[in-house]
DNA sequence: TTAACTGGAAAA
DNA sequence: TTTCCAGTTAAC
C-alpha cells in the first residue's frame, strides 16, 4: 500500500472511531422539557415542520421559545428557531442534541411564528421563507448592548385627537374604544387636506394608553418621514421606535430588538414590520393599503393587509386600514361587516375641496392646459403653491429619434434600443447588439433622444406659460419630499407629489388623466383614483382641485364626487361578477410545462374550482387558478400540500402566486 | 453528511 | 432463502 493512501485510510478510521465516540458520550440532558421543537431554515416544502432535538444541560436555560440555534440535520448544520420547550418527544429514533444556541435572545415570538404559519399557508409558501421577511438577520455586538428603558406613560390629549380627527365619523368613538382596551376594526377613507399622519399618531396613542402596543405600516420611506414626526409630536421623545429596512444591519437590529424587548410598544415601519414582534398589541393601522408597495417581491409574496388582517384576527387586537382611496379588499372588509367605515360626511366633503373637471378638448395654453386648469393655477398662484400631477410619459426606457420621436428600433432583430452608459452607443434590449450608427428608419436623422419623463417636459411648458414663477419637479429618481407654502409651481409624477410645509396646496392640478386609464391592467382605474386621490388630498382646505380628462370616464366621476366608496363598490361588484379576488381567490403556478401539468393532475381542488390554462408563457408554462372565496383555504391548503409531496419526491419546482398583484 | 432502507444479484 | 452491496431516501 502507497504511504499516501494508508494515511488516509488511518484518517479515516480515526474520523469514524471520532463520530463512534460522539455517539457514545452520551450528553446529558437537560432536566426540565429536555426537548426543542425546532423549525430549521431550509427551503424545503416537505420539512416545513418542527423537528425535535435533545436540549443538553448546558443549554437548559438558554434555548428558549424564540432562541436561535444550530442543529445537525441530515449531517448538516442548519439555522433554526426554537418554537416550544416540551418534556417528550414523539419522534420514535434517538434524538440528536442542539449543536449549539447561538443566542438566548427570544428573536421569534409565539404569536409571530403563529402568524408565519398562518401567513404561509394563506399564501401556499413555507413558514421558513415568511421568517426570512420577518426577523433580521443577527448582529452580535448590537445584541450584546442594552436597549433602551422602558417607555413611559403617554398621555393622550383628547383636544387634539379630537382636531385631528375632525370631520370623520365615528372617530370618536373608535379612538374611545380604543383607549378603553377594546379592538374595533375599521375601514379610514380620508378626506382630502387631512393630516392623516397625526390622526394615526393619536390613534396609537389612545391605544398604549390602554396598556397596549400599536403597529404602524406604511408603504414608503418618505410616509415613514412624516408619521415618524408625527409619533414624536403626539407622544413625546423616547416612545415609539421606526423600524428602517435601509438603516444597515446594526441599527435594523438594535430597533429590532426595542421591540421583541418589549422596551418599545409603539412601531412604525414599512411593509416587513407587519411581522414586528410588539409585545402586548393591542391595534394594526395600514396607511394606503392599495399601495402595491404593500405586496412583497420575495416568495411567499404575502400583502400586508393580509398578513395584517391575519395578525389582527389572531391576536385579536384593532385594526384601522386607512387611505385617501379605498381598494376593493378594504371595500369587501366593510361589506361584509368585518370592520366598520369612517369617512367624512359630504359637508365636510364640500368645504375641504371643490373637484371639477376640465375636458382636455378646449386647450388653449400649451398642449396640455385647458382654460379652465390654466385659471386655477393662476388663481392659486395668488396665494400658494400650487400641485400639478402629470402621469409618466413614457412607459419604457427606451429611445426615440431625436427629430421624429419614432421610437428607435435595433436594425437586426426591431428590438427596443437603450441607453447603456452616457458616453456608451445604445444597444438592443432584445439581442444585445450596438447601434453605433443608427439613422431613423422614418426620417434619416441620425440623433437620438433620452425619453422625457412627463414632469420635466410639462415643467418647461409650465415655466413658459407662467413666467416669473417659480417651477419645481418632482419624479423619478429626483424625487422631493416638500415643498414650500410660497406661491410655486410643483409638477411631479404619480407618487412622488412633494407635501407643503405647515399647509396645503393652494390648488391641485391633475393632467392627462386618460393616460394611466389606457393600461390594460386589471386594476388600472382602480390604481388611477388612487393616485389623483392621493395628489388631491394635498389641496388646503377649501381649495380647488381639477382633472383634465373626459368626465365619462367613471373614476373621473368618483374623483369629482369624492366618493371612494362607491367607486370601490362598483369595483368590487363588477370582479365577483368576473370572479375576481377579492370575490374569488386567484392563484397562478407557472414553472416547466410538464410539472405545472403534474401539479394540475396532482391537485386536490376544492369543487368549482376553475382552471385556466395552461398557457405558454416564455419558456415556461402558467396555469390560473380561481376559487369563490369561500373555498380560498382549501385552494391554499391544496396548493400548499402539492409543493410538500413534489418536494419530498424531488421534483422540479413550480413557482405559486396566491392573489397575485399583477396578472395579465 | 450519513444511517437506514431498498431492491437486485450472487451465494448457498 | 440468505447475504451482500450499491444506490436511494429521509433527515429529529
Amino acid at each position: 500500500m502507497l504511504p499516501g493512501l494508508r494515511a488516509a485510510v488511518a484518517d479515516s478510521k480515526a474520523k469514524a472511531a471520532a463520530t463512534r465516540a460522539r455517539k457514545a458520550a452520551d450528553v446529558e440532558p437537560a432536566p426540565t422539557d429536555p426537548v426543542a421543537r425546532v423549525l430549521v431554515d431550509l427551503p424545503l416544502a416537505h420539512l416545513d415542520r418542527p423537528f425535535d432535538y435533545l436540549v443538553p444541560v448546558k443549554d437548559a436555560h438558554t434555548a428558549v421559545p424564540g432562541a436561535r440555534v444550530k442543529v445537525r440535520f441530515a449531517g448538516q448544520d442548519v439555522d433554526g428557531y426554537v418554537v416550544e420547550r416540551v418534556a417528550e418527544s414523539d419522534h420514535p429514533g434517538r434524538l440528536a442534541p442542539l449543536r449549539r444556541v447561538v443566542s438566548a435572545e427570544p428573536v421569534l415570538l409565539p404569536e409571530v411564528a403563529a402568524l408565519a404559519a398562518a401567513v404561509a399557508e394563506r399564501y401556499a409558501g413555507s413558514r421558513a421563507d415568511v421568517l426570512r421577511l420577518a426577523v433580521p438577520p443577527r448582529h452580535a455586538t448590537t445584541e450584546a448592548k442594552p436597549s433602551p428603558d422602558p417607555d413611559g406613560r403617554v398621555e393622550i390629549d383628547a383636544a387634539a385627537a379630537a382636531a385631528a380627527w375632525a370631520g370623520h365619523e365615528p372617530a370618536a368613538a373608535f379612538l374611545a374604544h380604543l383607549a378603553a382596551g377594546g379592538s374595533p376594526r375599521a375601514v379610514w377613507s380620508a378626506a382630502p387636506a387631512t393630516d392623516w399622519p397625526t390622526a394615526l399618531a393619536h390613534t396609537a396613542a389612545h391605544t398604549h394608553a390602554s396598556g397596549r402596543g400599536a403597529l404602524l405600516v406604511v408603504p414608503d420611506h418618505r410616509d415613514l418621514a412624516r408619521v415618524d414626526d408625527a409619533l414624536t409630536k403626539v407622544l413625546g421623545e423616547g416612545h415609539h421606535v421606526t423600524l428602517r429596512a435601509e438603516a444597515g444591519p446594526a441599527a435594523r437590529y438594535r430597533d429590532f430588538l426595542a421591540v421583541s424587548r418589549g422596551r418599545r410598544r409603539i412601531v412604525l415601519g414599512t411593509r416587513a414590520a407587519a411581522f414586528a414582534p410588539v409585545h402586548d398589541l393591542g391595534l394594526v393601522v395600514l396607511w394606503d393599503d392599495g399601495d402595491d408597495l404593500h405586496s412583497e417581491p420575495r416568495a411567499p409574496y404575502p400583502h400586508t393587509r393580509e398578513v395584517l388582517v391575519l395578525r389582527a384576527e389572531q391576536q385579536q387586537t384593532a385594526l384601522l386600514l386607512a387611505g385617501f382611496g379605498r381598494s376593493v379588499e378594504a371595500q369587501q372588509l366593510v361589506r361584509s361587516g368585518w370592520a366598520h367605515e369612517i369617512a367624512p360626511p359630504r359637508n365636510v366633503l364640500r368645504a375641504r375641496a371643490t373637484v371639477t373637471i376640465a375636458e382636455s378638448g378646449e386647450r388653449e395654453h400649451g398642449a396640455r392646459l385647458p382654460r379652465a386648469a390654466y385659471d386655477a393655477v393662476r388663481a392659486g398662484l395668488a396665494d400658494g403653491p400650487v400641485l400639478v400631477q402629470t402621469p409618466r410619459s413614457g412607459y419604457a426606457p427606451s429611445l426615440a429619434c431625436e427629430r421624429c420621436r419614432t421610437p428607435a428600433r435595433c436594425t437586426h432583430c426591431t428590438g427596443p434600443l437603450q441607453l447603456a452608459g452616457a458616453a456608451d452607443p445604445p444597444y438592443c434590449r432584445w439581442c444585445g447588439e450596438r447601434a453605433a450608427d443608427w439613422s431613423c428608419a422614418a426620417c434619416g436623422h441620425r440623433g437620438l433622444r433620452a425619453p422625457v419623463v412627463g414632469e420635466s417636459r410639462t415643467a418647461e411648458e409650465l415655466g413658459r406659460t407662467f413666467p416669473g414663477v417659480p417651477v419645481l419637479t418632482s419624479g423619478g429618481s429626483q424625487i422631493r419630499a416638500e415643498a414650500p407654502a410660497t406661491p410655486a409651481i410643483v409638477v411631479a409624477t404619480p407618487g412622488a407629489e412633494p407635501v407643503v410645509t405647515g399647509g396645503g396646496y393652494a390648488a391641485v392640478v391633475l393632467l392627462d388623466t386618460w393616460l394611466p386609464l389606457g393600461r390594460v391592467d386589471l386594476r388600472a382605474e382602480e390604481e388611477a383614483l388612487r393616485r389623483w386621490f392621493n395628489a388631491a388630498a394635498l389641496v388646503r382646505a377649501g381649495g380647488r382641485v381639477i382633472a383634465v380628462g373626459a368626465p365619462e370616464h367613471a373614476p373621473l366621476q368618483a374623483l369629482v364626487r369624492w366618493d371612494p366608496a362607491g367607486f370601490a363598490e362598483r369595483e368590487a361588484a363588477q370582479r365577483a361578477e368576473a370572479h375576481l379576488p377579492p370575490a374569488s381567490r386567484l392563484a397562478t403556478v407557472t414553472g416547466d410545462p410538464g410539472a405545472v401539468d403534474d401539479v394540475v393532475t396532482l391537485l386536490d381542488l376544492p369543487d368549482g374550482t376553475e382552471v385556466l390554462g395552461p398557457v405558454p408563457d416564455g419558456d415556461q408554462s402558467r396555469v390560473v387558478l380561481r376559487v369563490p372565496s369561500a373555498a380560498g383555504t382549501a385552494l391554499s391548503r391544496a396548493l400548499g400540500e402539492v409543493q410538500r409531496v413534489r418536494s419530498a419526491r424531488k421534483l422540479d419546482a413550480v413557482r405559486i402566486q396566491v392573489d397575485p398583484v399583477d396578472l395579465d
